[in-house]
Formats: structure tokens, C-alpha cells, sequence
RNA sequence: CCACAGGUGGCAGAACGGUUUAUGCAACAGACUGUAAAUCUGUACUAAGUAGGUUCGACUCCUACCCUGUGGA
């Protein structure tokens, strides 16, 4: 089993070790997304060069294309996408909300005049829930498809992942607490039953077998957060909180809520979250591991991340918006602090012009740019718990 | 010189005798948190070749001129 240790605190901050069949990953850390089998943009190369120790990969999209036993056959994800290190996999529980009730609230950041494009006379959620699993007709093409928690972590199993996500339902902010309350019966039940299909199937004996987490939901219900803190951290060796929505303190109470209810040395991720003040704000709190498409997809919409002492706070949430009009002729780098490969070779100036040109060779550089800096910044901070000073660090950022 | 077609915002390009004249691109800004995102939203353009005429009212109809394209002498 993939092991986690804790080496050191800093209040309720730690800094940790898990070790996987593909390498340690030195915690608190961040995971790129790369939903597809690819973090957008950027090759294995790039990665290990930026100090990317573990990426993700999602059930969901990969099931449909190009299929979980096309890339079994093709030797697992590691060798498909050729990446020697750490791989965690999405359940595919998240789409199941933002394709299903997400899109009919408008919760989800989906594009509703989408859903026309795809069934024009229909306009009906594509996922459907029912105590089995969950019935979705792809975005891809219309065709049908059925994921439980089964069918979940066999995928997963095939995807040869070294950290797994149990399969669990999302509840929407427009739900009652009852509606609520029923959602999170739901993620319990499927949470044994991935537990199950877990014991049963995934039993690698060459391997450091990987770690399934279980994941918390709740929504913004106290008593339901403390009730799945309890019973998440009573049936899964790793926690994982999901369901975040709505405003910043909300999501601070619940993972203090969450710490406060579950066992310390379990490791504790923190479900799609991961602009530069969340970090701060939940490592602070107790959380290790975080994944998030914000330095992916803000760099391939001009969303830069800038530091403190250039210009980044909390009220720009550490950006700049490179396709302004101000940044045409300016020959700084994106960052003039920064040391990754684009800051010490290009201007804004460039960026932006390969910005405004459509230019591909920009989603290289800008990406790497917005991940090198995320990368890097959990690496200051797992330098600062180390140090004992995280509180100044923090200071330092969020002032 | 003749014939035909046409001249609409920065560019492209519709419709229409009648309240604020589409739309796309470009421009300018904003958003982005387990990726249905190289996406989405908003703003601005204060648009009818020129000069007349018809009409209660013209971008829309008529006349002349100017310009562009195609074909012909």
C-alpha cells in the first residue's frame, strides 16, 4: 500500500512523504491536471523539468476515448503518456455532477448553449443517477455509457494509477438538505462499494498497491461535512474532500471541520482546489495534496501568475491578464522574478503577441510558466514548514 | 467609350420603406478552482460613396455624378 508519513508540523500545516510504486511525493504538494492523459501544452519532459512529481489523469473522459482496455493493452497510463512518476485518477464522480444536476442549475461553469448543439430537441442533463450508478451519454457523441463505483475502479485499475479516487455522487447548492442528505447516503454506499472492488481486484503484487481514497461530502451542511469526515476517515486509509462550492470561508470551514474529525496521519486532498490563497489558506489548515486546472487553464487564457513583489495579491488572484493593451511593448519577462525556462527567455511582450496571434507555441510557454510557479510555490512553502516558517510566508503572500 | 454588377461600422457580410440596423472577425475589458474551456461574458464601434429627389418616414425607391469589379469596343 502506497504509505504516507508525516515529518513535520507547523501547527496544523505538515510536510509528508507518500511513497508510490513510481516515487515519493514530497507533500504538501500540487497535481496538474491533465484530464486527457495530457496536462495541456506541456510533454513529460516539461514536466519533470518544472518538478512536477505527480499528475492526474480523469475515468471519465478516458473511458470514452480512447477506452480504458485500449490503454491497459497500451501498458497503463505511465507508459502510454510515457510519465515515470506518480499517477492519481479521478473518479469520474465530479462529472457526474457537473454533466448532470451542475448543468441544469447553471452551477457548473459548462457552456449551457452547448447542450443545444448536442440534443437540440432534448436539452436534458447528460448523466443520470440512479443507486446503480451513474447513466451518462458522452459529450463526445451522444452514445450511452453506465460508471459505478465498480466500473470506476476497474477503469481506474486499468488506467494503472497509483492513487484512486472512490466513485461518489456531487451534491448541487441548489439541493434542500434532505436532497442533500440523500446525495451523501448515496457517496457512502458507493464509497463501500469502490472499497469492495478495490479489496477484491486491486491487488498488486509487484507493486506498492495504490491508495483509494475516500471522499468527503456535505456540501455546506456542518452536521453532514462532520458525519462524512467520520465515516470517510473510518473506512479509507486516505481522505479526500470534494463538493467544494460557493465562497472562500465556507470552503475554510469545511476543511477545518474535515482536520478536526479525522485521523492525523491519513493524508488529506483537497478536491479541485488550488488557486495561490487556497494553498496558503488550506495547507495552513491541514490539507497535502491538491489538484486544480487553474495554472493550466488560466495560462491558455492569458492568466498569468505573478508574484507578490511584482505586482501578484490577492485582489488580482496573482495574475496579470497578458492580452491587456499595456503589455504590447513591454520587454519584461511575465514574471522578472521568475527563473522558469519562459521568464528567462521571452518578454510579455512576446506572449502577448503570440496571445493575440493564436500562436501554439504560446500555450507552451505560458503554461509552463503558471505551473512552474505553482510548483514552485508549494515548494517554498514545504521549504518554509520545514523551517517553521510558514506564518511568515504566508504573511509574505497574503499580507 | 459601352454593358452589367456593386459601393453598409477597422475589415468581412446580411436583412429591411418605419421603434436602439443582424452577424462574424479585429479592438477594448472582465471571468476562469476534482477541464464538455486554445473557453466564456461584456463594452464600443456612435456604419450606408457624393449630391439631390420621392415619402409622414429611406440604409432600403428614383436621378445625376464619383469609385470598384467583370465583360466588350
Amino acid at each position: 500500500m502506497v504509505s504516507f508519513r508525516v515529518l513535520q508540523k507547523d501547527g496544523k500545516a505538515r510536510a509528508g512523504k507518500l511513497e508510490t510504486s513510481y516515487g515519493v511525493i514530497e507533500t504538501p504538494n500540487f497535481i496538474p491536471v491533465g484530464t486527457r492523459a495530457t496536462v495541456k501544452a506541456l510533454s513529460s519532459k516539461d514536466l519533470k523539468q518544472i518538478g512536477v512529481q505527480v499528475v492526474l489523469a480523469n475515468t471519465y473522459h478516458l473511458m470514452l476515448r480512447p477506452g480504458a482496455d485500449l490503454i491497459e493493452k497500451m501498458g497503463g497510463l505511465h507508459q502510454f503518456m510515457s510519465w515515470d512518476q506518480p499517477v492519481m485518477a479521478d473518479s469520474g464522480g465530479f462529472q457526474v455532477f457537473s454533466l448532470g444536476v451542475g448543468l441544469q442549475s447553471g452551477e457548473s461553469k459548462v457552456f449551457k448553449s452547448r447542450i443545444e448543439d448536442f440534443q437540440p430537441k432534448q436539452r436534458v442533463k447528460l448523466a443520470k443517477v440512479t443507486e446503480e450508478g451513474v447513466t451518462f451519454y458522452s459529450h463526445l457523441d451522444g452514445s450511452k455509457h453506465f460508471l459505478g463505483p465498480e466500473q470506476s475502479i476497474k477503469i481506474q485499475k486499468q488506467l494503472g494509477v497509483d492513487l484512486m479516487v472512490a466513485f461518489d455522487d456531487h451534491e448541487s447548492i441548489t439541493q434542500t438538505k434532505e436532497e442533500m442528505l440523500k446525495s451523501l447516503e448515496l457517496t457512502e454506499r458507493w464509497a463501500l462499494r469502490s472499497k469492495e472492488s478495490y479489496r477484491v481486484h486491486v491487488d498488486d503484487r509487484t507493486h506498492i498497491r495504490p491508495l483509494l481514497y475516500g471522499v468527503v461530502h456535505g456540501g455546506l451542511q456542518k452536521d453532514l461535512r462532520i458525519r462524512s469526515a467520520l465515516f470517510t476517515d473510518q473506512h479509507f486509509e486516505a481522505l479526500a474532500i470534494g463538493g467544494i462550492y460557493g465562497e472562500r470561508k465556507d470552503l475554510y470551514q469545511i476543511i477545518d471541520l474535515v482536520v478536526t474529525n479525522t485521523s492525523d496521519e491519513k493524508i488529506r486532498h483537497l478536491l479541485g482546489i488550488g488557486e495561490v490563497v487556497d494553498l496558503f489558506e488550506a495547507i495552513e489548515r491541514g490539507i497535502d495534496l491538491f489538484d486544480c486546472v487553474a495554472p493550466t487553464r488560466r495560462a491558455r487564457n492569458g492568466s498569468i501568475y505573478i508574484l507578490p513583489k511584482n505586482g501578484g495579491s490577492n485582489k488580482n488572484s496573482f495574475t496579470l491578464n497578458i492580452a491587456l493593451a499595456k503589455f504590447f511593448a513591454d520587454p519584461k519577462p511575465l514574471d522578472p522574478s521568475c527563473l522558469c525556462y519562459t521568464c528567462q527567455n521571452f518578454s510579455r511582450s512576446y506572449l502577448a503577441y503570440l496571445y493575440k496571434s493564436g500562436e501554439l507555441l504560446y500555450h507552451f510557454l505560458a503554461t509552463y510558466h503558471n505551473v512552474y510557479f505553482i510548483i514552485n510555490l508549494v515548494a517554498n512553502i514545504r521549504k518554509s514548514l520545514q523551517e517553521t516558517q510558514f506564518t511568515k510566508l504566508k504573511k509574505e503572500w497574503l499580507r
